[in-house]
DNA sequence: GCGTTTAAATTGTCAGACATTTAAATGTAA
DNA sequence: TTACATTTAAATGTCTGACAATTTAAACGC
């Protein structure tokens, strides 16, 4: 890990590269101790706050973990599920919220990944999950939900269905997709007739994973992402609208 | 954008997620330039370096880039697909890599995902991604492949496949299942025989895709699935077990 | 009017210092 | 000997102040 030619870039992000590649090939291992600050300054020969500003790009990645006192230092952190979910859902929604993706193509992304979750959930899932499940849904239909709560309660009430799955390489995938349409989501008003066929769909979802029946709750799936693309493309129209209707 | 109570963590990472939390919420649109280091300094009541520290952090997840010289400073990011994919796929290998995930689990999940897109990619492919797909079905077969190159032709290959369904999110979402399995594929030996066995499973993808035949080319994934589960719990017995056979 | 120079603003880097935290080593008393 | 308090050393966290490099806009000269 000595590699630093007349690159034109910042010396920082240079020596977070180097670090982070070292991480990725497996040279540096979990929970290795990095040399000091003012050793990898000497190392680089830079600032110790040109290492410092490195360091905390790869704490940002959580790729090290920095400790202080006597026998402290930066260490190879183990990256753990609920790291990698916020990472993965904060750049999910940014990558959504900033690129002007149609509402129609994560609509069709999410529940695509979502059908992929369908029958291993229709085969594993656990009695635990299935009462999740069900007090969302009881959740949903209650009368004076605001719009945010009814959509954080979808929200959970997929991320159980996902979950279901029993793998957690799945749900880590699946939670960007489901996560990241929340905002999208929470663009639509969502009317007493409206929720009341979604808690129904949802209804229908649960009760096919009850009965071990993939295909039935597959085809509930696709019918809520018709109904929820038919509410979802109301909203955009009126918003590409830009004449106020009075 | 002032909210710095008598927390104990460090002061940048402080900074960095209360900018973040503005970003994610809108409040700090795209292109929209922060304050200069100096402003922020003061704002925060730390010193600079400290700012810059955490402005590194933000840097590092893309949330911002930074330009120097008379009006440069740091401006919000639009977050663009390469860079939401380096950074799903960094955060889904070193997640497989560091937490002792089974080769069964990470196989299960990437081909639940990928058989997800097949119906999209059926309706959609192109001449194009049909011919990608065709050239490295060509390259697996040709004799003095190293595993290595015989992986990655593997990887280019699937990612035809999810492109194929049109569908970017689906495309980001994807990449960290399919490229974070390749350390895993890359210990094993592919053998003359599953080298063969294996194109012949992509072969029949391939023409299943072309004649829009969505459930045969799933079949056919399911049955790769299978094939590489038994390639991969040989390689993993064997790694288990301690003693070297001579 | 146009090209050149200058100035100003801003990030990038450096040096050195002090503060804070942590665990090990040491010392002390029951 | 054991338990507890103190010291010490190593490391990160933070600050101050300065200079370098870069980029744009304005000033200037022709």
């Amino acid at each position: 890990m000595k590699i630093d030619p007349d690159n034109k870039a910042d010396l920082s992000a240079q020596i977070a590269e180097a670090i982070r590649e070292e991480i990725m090939a497996g040279r540096l291992i979990v929970d290795e101790r990095l040399p000091s600050e003012a050793e990898l300054a000497d190392h680089f020969e830079v600032s110790r706050p040109t290492v410092r500003e490195a360091l905390k790009r790869l704490a940002a990645q959580s790729l090290i973990r920095t400790a202080r006192g006597a026998f402290g230092g930066a260490f190879v952190n183990r990256l753990s599920y609920p790291e990698a979910y916020g990472q993965h859902i904060t750049t999910s929604t940014l990558l959504l919220s900033m690129n002007a993706i149609s509402f129609d193509v994560a609509c069709e992304a999410r529940y695509a990944l979502e059908r992929a979750c369908t029958p291993l959930a229709a085969e594993r899932r656990t009695p635990d999950m299935l009462a999740t499940m069900r007090a969302e849904i009881h959740r949903q239909g209650q009368p004076g939900l605001t719009d945010e709560s009814f959509c954080a309660s979808d929200v959970t009430f997929h991320r159980a269905l996902v979950d279901s799955a029993d793998n957690p390489v799945l749900s880590y995938q699946l939670a960007g997709a489901v996560e990241a349409m929340q905002p999208l989501m929470n663009m639509i008003t969502f009317t007493a007739r409206s929720r009341e066929a979604i808690v129904g769909f949802h209804t229908r979802i649960a009760d096919a994973l009850e009965r071990h029946e993939a295909d039935a709750a597959q085809t509930a799936l696709s019918e809520l992402e018709a109904y929820t693309l038919t509410l979802g493309r109301d909203v955009m129209a009126a918003r590409a609208r830009p004449r106020k209707p009075a």
